[in-house]
DNA sequence: CTTGCTCTGTACCAATCGTTCAAGTATATT
DNA sequence: AATATACTTGAACGATTGGTACAGAGCAAG
């Protein structure tokens, strides 16, 4: 039968929100404490190495599921085309049209990146490898590959910061389908 | 003569520094006054509403900085393509490949974007008009101009999020040259 | 020197920060 | 049922937060 209790896991989600919506410094552990539903004492029971731990497994846990769902597909989906479509979906899906935040960009702009650094750094890298690697198979010569998956990845982080600057989900949309057409053959 | 004495003005640039490298909630008042080097009590000689009068005021320093460098031009140089070379140039410098901060673009990812959101959205909005009204008269349609000044602006904003997150300048110069590219005739 | 004003450092405030912990309740094992 | 383990609670800790109060420093004008 299924636990009526908390799992670790199902915090993860919850606490992904909180630190989108207020960023590292700004979700305090009331918030946290809110927006979880956990008093303070089974916080520090599943994760004890406090607020930094929290984050690092946030990060984990985004960069497991886009490993899972979008990088993985790309470098070993036999058609590279449909792999990247795909990539398109997920990401108006998981970005909410630029309503929702993506936290891994967040981070990389405040000083919070310094203390997830290699987190932060590898979640970009593999998302641009494995679109490179896509682009590639899809006909597209290496140095080419490289070069539009760089200006596609950096695109989409700039629609999310844009799209909640402006309050403007249009634009969101309008700027990831300019971007598109650079990843159709 | 000179004043030898602090003015407000002169404080602006060290505060921008300061929300720029820890954020509106992470530059508390310790780090600003070491930044600065004034006491609180200056600090509230200057600004009485508190750190957000402090970080209204550094937003409105950089419209304006922008404003007159590169948004007036591009409206109003005749020579279209002039002004935006020259936008360019301003760009990788302000922004010192990728290195610096937007800060415009790091409110507008956190929840300070709230507290700021008119100065917020005013600053992309007319970077893209100013920059649409450019690529117009350059030879551009107007749907067009629309389309790829959006396009600029957000790529400009995802380039400082990538190159900050795998601490790579070279990252930011590629996105950019690929970006300028889109603004040639 | 006196007066008046701008500027500045120190001490202090209530509030909140992240963290700890002893005591408790629920669940699993025997 | 008895015991052990997993989880939860909420109060309390010291540190730090943004903000205030205020006396004095520095300087200019009279």
């Amino acid at each position: 039968m299924a636990r009526l209790v908390m799992e670790r896991s199902d915090v993860l989600p919850l606490l992904g929100e909180a630190f989108r919506e207020h960023g590292y410094e700004g979700a305090s552990l009331s918030v946290i404490t809110k927006q979880t539903g956990l008093g303070r004492g089974s916080l520090y029971h599943f994760f004890p190495g406090g607020k930094a731990e929290m984050a690092a497994a946030v990060l984990e846990n985004i960069e497991a599921w886009f490993e899972r769902e979008i990088f993985a597909p790309l470098r070993s989906e036999t058609d590279a085309q449909a792999a990247i479509d795909a990539m398109w979906e997920a990401v108006s899906a998981y970005f909410q049209s630029g309503q929702r935040v993506c936290l891994v960009g967040a981070f990389a702009l405040s000083d919070t990146r310094d203390r997830f650094a290699s987190a932060v750094n590898a979640y970009f890298e593999r998302w641009i490898e494995a679109l490179a690697d896509a682009l590639g198979r899809q006909g597209h010569d290496g140095e080419r590959a490289d070069a539009i998956a760089e200006q596609v990845v950096a695109g989409i982080q700039g629609a999310i910061t844009l799209a909640r600057a402006r309050r403007d989900a249009g634009l969101f949309e309008r700027v990831i389908s300019g971007l598109r057409a650079m990843t159709e053959k």
